[in-house]
DNA sequence: CTGAAAGCGCTAACAT
DNA sequence: ATGTTAGCGCTTTCAG
């Protein structure tokens, strides 16, 4: 039906925005339309196709809100990014963002909408409480615990349909999907020992949690291999990182002969900084990233680094947040890393 | 208040959920509750502040969708980005997801909520109206016009409160705030010639509007110093780009001596391929980008590239969206980017 | 199979 | 300054 025939239609009963004017319309109650829409088998097949074809022709659109309130539902999934540590930064990061895309894929694939809620923390202590209690959404998914693990544990066992991406400690209450940090940092400490380094650099901010892991997970190794390992720390947000990465290569450069960085994105700006200062990759210093972000593969030369499976992550995410919304009580979910040789250890 | 204290509280009562459950609790009305929590002056201060510390104390908070439906807006604001050429791909694309996450920063600054909404208009013809009918949004900025763009026309007349990201055509009727990709080109084609370069070649998708138009400027330079032109096209997806760069670059090396790249994204897997077959940029090929992503600043050698104001246009888009809900008619904005020369033309 | 009626939780006249 | 009342638009018993 084009848009000029339905403002044809229109003319001889004036806007039909209701489901009360569709009943009036079609001479049936408010019941049997609402009923008509949904599809239900209750009603007469000749009078339900009858107010289906009436809907469309008049571009009738159910208020969805007057339905959320009546069914206390909403099929609409909450999805917040607390921004603890570093305030802004990561509501662009790469890596997040790219979740965020494969989330709303997922959502938008199982019939729910997504409400994106990016949090302050520290300003706003109620952030969880707040968004949940709002009443607009049926379940929430927060990307990345941030400095919150504490508040969110808090949250858990009173709030069943929520999901967490992050990393998974013994013993949380809290159902979080993530890839198990730890065993990623074992992977790239053992390629890069394995090529023959001595004394490792972590590159990369060190409270974050799922940071942390991957650093205890390369120290492990090293440990083990009596290696060295040292962590030279910078912040998340990139417009700082790479000036914190230039000092540290200005003034450590010899303390080490292999760098792990904590995401590809540090990876991909300690190779900058290592070619700058003449310094070759993988032959005088090896480099392993994290994340296999896009960029790693288009790097010269191309990053070795840890992939994380961000599609699956979401798939997950969902996956277990709608089962939890069927009242089932779902265990966490981790992922495993994968080392993606290339060139650059 | 902590959370064991709450817990105090409720026991001596039941649970508070709903402003009559407080009102019985304060033993006022729920209409002298409503205001209250409003900060509505008429009620007495006292009551008011007792009120509010009586919600506090036991949690409560406002059934936002209640609130929604009688005050008739909801204090969402719709995002939705189609994906029409190639599915899939756009909603992971870094330059959408960073103005995605400008645009929470920003409405979350304003006050209102970001309902995300993954569209593929070939499988559901009337997206936008069904966005915007069902009642959950006060708003709706579109994230890039895709092939939409007549569906977009259609629906502007009728419907105010929307603000497109995308291009500006001479004479359209939907408000857009986007750069001046003609002018873009321009810039781009004007470094490259001025360099010496005598054969351009345009590496990108030509079907989507904005990179037609970056193609268009940079041709009008072309044909105005006399320099030839010739199109490369390549999909949107990240996937298949690299293999289609390195077909080009297989088949037509030869052929020019400078490359403009619709964005930076495609400019990264040039320059690999050009590495790749020991051609130096930019001695042998000059190279200019388009978006200035992060990204640009980190490669070697680091990119010159036309910068789009991502931040100003995630301001643009709420800005002008939220004085169109104040009734206002509003005029499309149109950025200048900016020729950022690094090191690679 | 359909209609009538109650009510989701809140707000905003309108009254006092 | 507060209470009362009438809905916002829809869904779902309960009757018939």
């Amino acid at each position: 039906m084009s848009k000029d025939e339905r403002v044809d239609v229109e003319a001889e009963s004036g806007p039909v925005r209701t489901i009360t004017d569709l009943a009036r319309l079609a001479g049936v109650s408010a019941g049997t339309v609402s009923r008509a829409l949904a599809g239900n088998s209750l009603v007469n097949v000749k009078t339900r196709e009858r107010i289906q074809h009436l809907a469309r022709s008049h571009g009738f659109q159910l208020n969805q809100v007057a339905s959320n309130l009546r069914r206390q539902r909403t099929g609409v999934i909450g999805v917040a990014i607390p921004l603890g540590h570093d305030r802004r930064q990561q509501i662009s990061d790469v890596f997040f963002m790219t979740l965020l895309g494969y989330l709303a894929d997922e959502l938008t694939e199982r019939g729910y909408d997504l409400m994106l809620r990016r949090v302050l923390p520290d300003r706003d202590v109620d952030w969880l409480d707040r968004f949940i209690g709002s009443g607009m959404i049926d379940g929430v998914i927060v990307i990345g615990q941030s400095d919150q693990f504490e508040r969110i544990e808090d949250v858990a066992d009173g709030y069943r349909p929520m999901v967490v991406w992050g990393n998974h400690s013994e013993g949380q209450r809290h159902c979080v999907v993530g890839s198990d940090n730890r065993l990623g940092g074992k992977l790239a400490a053992e390629r890069l020992i394995a090529g023959g380094a001595k004394r490792l650099a972590f590159f990369g901010a060190t409270e974050p949690i799922e940071f942390a892991a991957r650093f205890a997970g390369a120290s492990d190794v090293a440990r083990r291999m009596g290696v060295s390992i040292k962590a030279y720390p910078t912040h998340l947000s990139a417009d700082r990182t790479a000036e914190e990465i230039a000092a540290h290569l200005d003034h450590h450069l010899g303390e080490f002969d292999a760098i792990f960085a904590a995401t590809d994105s540090l990876a991909v700006a300690c190779l900058k900084g290592l070619h700058e200062r003449g310094v070759r990759v993988p032959e005088q210093v090896r480099l392993v990233g994290f994340d296999d972000l896009p960029i790693a593969a288009e790097t010269m030369p191309p990053l070795t680094t840890i992939r994380q499976d961000i599609a699956g992550g979401a798939r997950g995410l969902v996956d277990l947040l709608l089962r939890r919304l069927q009242g089932e009580d779902t265990e966490s979910l981790v992922l495993p890393p994968q080392l993606i040789v290339r060139a650059t250890a």
